[in-house]
DNA sequence: TCATTAAATTGTT
DNA sequence: AACAATTTAATGA
């Protein structure tokens, strides 16, 4: 089911230059996380890791789109977050020493890279740089564990796709690429926990109040303050 | 390059 | 969940 298959390195180096924490390390530690880290495909459906295992490594997601969740016994399946392309995870479990508490799986083919946990640890004791942006890294995360707390208790369908949105966005912000996220309904449905025609009814009601545009297969965000305060 | 077709995505019921 | 309309991607002349 998982495609193990690797893929040339000059991938990786290209996407490991734009990582925020890359430029600041010291040659030689670059060299050991570019030697190290591997790369695999993930097709549609496929798991980049799963609830349970043993965490080995620190997760990046290259291009592509990974949700983040937890499945019970009976498979059904709740969404916790959305890792767009440019982003990491599983520093937590990395950090406590734990077998890992959620699925990830690719919302589409996607890339992703592996950082061997001892790469990181050495990273995690050698680099104040790579401190600081986990540091920012992890409050990033509290912050929407908070918001998704709100947005739950209200319930409202526009509120809980705006507030998943600007997650999204938040790593993307960065990349000079503008404001733009490829991304379907249906995907945003996955990701919020909402129906795909809820979506479009929330998306249209966003759009109503100029804080995104709506255009086929990718949404572009207009005002991303507003859209993460939208309902409040 | 253009026209035709298939597939994907969206909008509505 | 199902359907029709629309957009993109792929194909071949």
């Amino acid at each position: 089911m998982n495609d193990l298959s690797c893929t040339a390195t000059s991938n990786l180096a290209a996407f490991l230059e734009q990582a925020p924490w890359w430029a600041p390390l010291s040659a030689g530690q670059q060299a050991r996380v570019l030697a190290e880290t591997q790369v695999r495909r993930i097709a549609t459906g496929g798991f980049v890791c799963r609830k349970g295992e043993a965490v080995s490594h620190w997760i990046g997601v290259i291009d592509g789109l990974v949700r983040l969740g937890t499945h019970s016994a009976d498979g059904k399946i709740a969404s916790l977050t959305g890792i767009p392309a440019g982003a990491w995870f599983g520093e937590g479990s990395l950090l406590k020493d734990e077998a890992r508490r959620y699925d990830a799986i690719a919302l589409r083919d996607s890339r992703v890279a592996y950082m061997p946990r001892a790469a990181f640890h050495a990273l995690l004791g050698e680099s104040i740089p790579f401190n600081r942006f986990l540091l920012g890294h992890l409050n990033e995360r509290l912050g929407q564990f908070i918001g998704t707390l709100e947005s739950q208790r209200l319930a409202d369908p526009d509120v809980r796709v705006a507030t998943c949105l600007a997650w999204l966005f938040q790593p993307n912000l960065y990349p000079a690429t503008g404001a733009q996220l490829r991304i379907t309904q249906e995907e945003l449905g996955l990701l919020s926990g909402v129906s795909r025609q809820r979506v479009n009814k929330a998306l249209k009601t966003l759009a109503a109040d100029g804080l995104l545009r709506v255009n086929y297969g990718c949404v572009t965000i207009l005002d991303l303050d507003r859209l993460r305060a939208f309902g409040s």
